[in-house]
DNA sequence: TTGAAAGCGCTAACAC
DNA sequence: GTGTTAGCGCTTTCAA
């Protein structure tokens, strides 16, 4: 039924070895059977077995994408947005990816996804914070392999990395610079690298502007950074501090668990206290005031991951080359005030 | 490097057709053997090349799933959920989703999706309103079809759809039990068999309450159900209707833009008018008021499709098998008001 | 510039 | 019960 190369080099009465040299634009075939082998081609709307090539080359096709269950299960669109970058450059490059979920907490003898074991990717992507028995169980097999928005120190991966760093300064800058100076940080799971540097902007932010750390304007204690914790961290803040006048949270979701705190005691934002989120994840764009935040492109970021794998794999590139994703201040509602000032001044 | 199967076969001394048998569960091999085969598989760590599995056999493990572009890009996460719940039932019937998006308009001469041309999927699911025209092109490779709230009337398909049609009816009746008599529609996109069925619904229970169906009512002129298409119809159906008292917005995007109109115009929600949407997209439940709405199963339907999909291609069910999703009432603040009353007769 | 043939790793029919 | 063997559709030497 459906051709195969046989009924190919049948019909442009060549062998199916000419065929297969015209499907890979062998430069040493003649310009006449090229012809006909690419009219028969169309005639039978003939495509090469995937499965046929995975075998005989070694290579699928396909790039597999590892995410933890409470990632992608997490309401706000930001891993699922990673996933559509990479979905669309996968498209273009003629690329698969072969999405699947691990347990975020992994059993001993937890196995390696199946795409892994029989071999139907040439290459994997490792999304946000995957559990490390996965990542060592990864190691063993030679496949390429890139983190985004987390990383594992080892030799020879690659990794697109969002600049918290430097974000973390700018979201606290934007703050200082409309005169806050008792400005709060909310964060949770402070291990994760990308929290941590967002925590260490804002230490750095608070440091160039002379104004002194206080470790008792910073809840950290939280387990994973969701609204319900963002809520739960401004209590305990607002019980110690009456007179915060900033916070920033560690990202959107948690910024959000701020607002919902602050609103229940009748805090204004911003004329009283101004907040500001982290990743812009757009679906909360509803919410009022509308959250300041810091963007970041998490279409591009899933985007540069599939550019970087289909490099690696046409070996165009070294399998261990990181790329750091600015991001960039959006001001909305939720920030300002304190004399309201017009405008940053250092913008 | 990676073991195959004569690996095996030399290291538990049997011929591969054993090891092949062994892995089949094939009866007729002695316990002795299997024990032996078995042992050298977990030792060598083996598992059977899907290329290799799949060109023999036909099969590949592997499901399409087409979505548009715009479906995908769509902030509220609907179509993602039902991907998620996809995702997690193919998992467990050891099969892999490979998802591609399509346009949602066609051009002439527009490819299908590589995954059919190159046989690397056993079946497809379609998700939402798929062009005409890549269903009419699947339809000539004998893949099994299964949509998904969406349907193209053909011989031989299965779908999973929603209860529109009752869904549309208890949101009605709701507001009609509440007391409300002059309750408007929001639309768009009315020839999409669900929208239109939620429509037919509203008409079914006010008939069934004895309230004439007022067109002056009902704007269903927006070609996409989308939040700044709510907004722009509830200008409309207020400019003509001061006295409404409800809304039923057909679903929660638009809801969210019939709101923000409302909000602007210092109407009170739901004391002046009620509104209820429908999807119940979880990422919104921070809107003020709370959106009341018809909750869609959204991970349940991927999970069935995935589910049927496993039985079809195991020849457990015929393929043109239909699954109605029955939808709930989630009623939460933006509904009730008119004289307070306190609770659904009817219910 | 083209063709013959080996072989990728596996399944399944058939032999023993 | 177990082994032999012929392919599945393709790529890729090697010869011609």
């Amino acid at each position: 039924m459906t051709p195969t190369i046989k009924d190919i080099a049948k019909k442009a009465d060549v062998s199916i070895a000419t065929v297969s040299l015209v499907i890979h634009n062998n430069k040493r075939i003649s310009e006449e059977t090229k012809k006909k082998v690419n009219k028969a081609i169309k005639e039978l709307n003939y495509h090469p077995s995937g499965s046929a090539r995975g075998l005989v080359s070694g290579k699928t096709g396909n790039i597999g994408f590892i995410l933890t269950n409470d990632h992608f299960l997490r309401s706000e669109p930001f891993y699922t947005r990673i996933f559509l970058g990479a979905e669309f450059e996968a498209r273009e490059k003629q690329l698969y990816i072969l999405l699947t979920t691990v347990p975020s907490e992994v059993k001993k003898g937890e196995k390696l996804p199946r795409f892994v074991l029989e071999r139907n990717v040439d290459g994997v992507i490792l999304v946000g914070k995957v559990p490390v028995e996965i990542v060592n169980g990864l190691k063993k097999y030679d496949l390429p392999l890139i983190f985004i928005d987390y990383e594992i120190p080892m030799e020879g991966y690659s990794a697109i990395l969002i600049d918290n760093v430097n974000g973390g300064m700018s979201a606290t800058q934007h703050l200082i610079n409309a005169g806050h100076k008792k400005i709060g940080f909310i964060g949770a799971d402070i291990s994760h690298p990308s929290i941590n540097d967002r925590f260490t902007g804002y230490k750095k932010a608070l440091k160039s502007a002379g104004i002194e750390f206080n470790p008792d304007l910073c809840i950290t204690d939280e387990n994973y950074p969701a609204r319900e914790n963002g809520y739960k961290a401004t209590k305990k803040l607002l019980k110690k501090n009456k007179d915060i006048t900033g916070i920033f949270a560690c990202n959107d979701a948690m910024a959000i668990g701020v607002m919902q705190c602050l609103k229940e005691k009748s805090i204004r934002i911003p004329e009283d206290i101004a907040v500001i989120g982290f990743d812009n994840v757009e679906s909360d764009l509803f919410i009022e005031p509308p959250l300041s935040t810091m963007n970041v492109p998490k279409l591009e970021m899933g985007i540069e991951a599939v550019k970087l794998m289909s490099q690696i794999l046409s070996k165009k590139v070294s399998s261990s080359k990181k790329i750091l994703i600015p991001v960039e201040l959006v001001k909305r509602q939720s920030t300002v005030a304190i004399n309201n000032v017009s405008a940053d001044k250092n913008k």
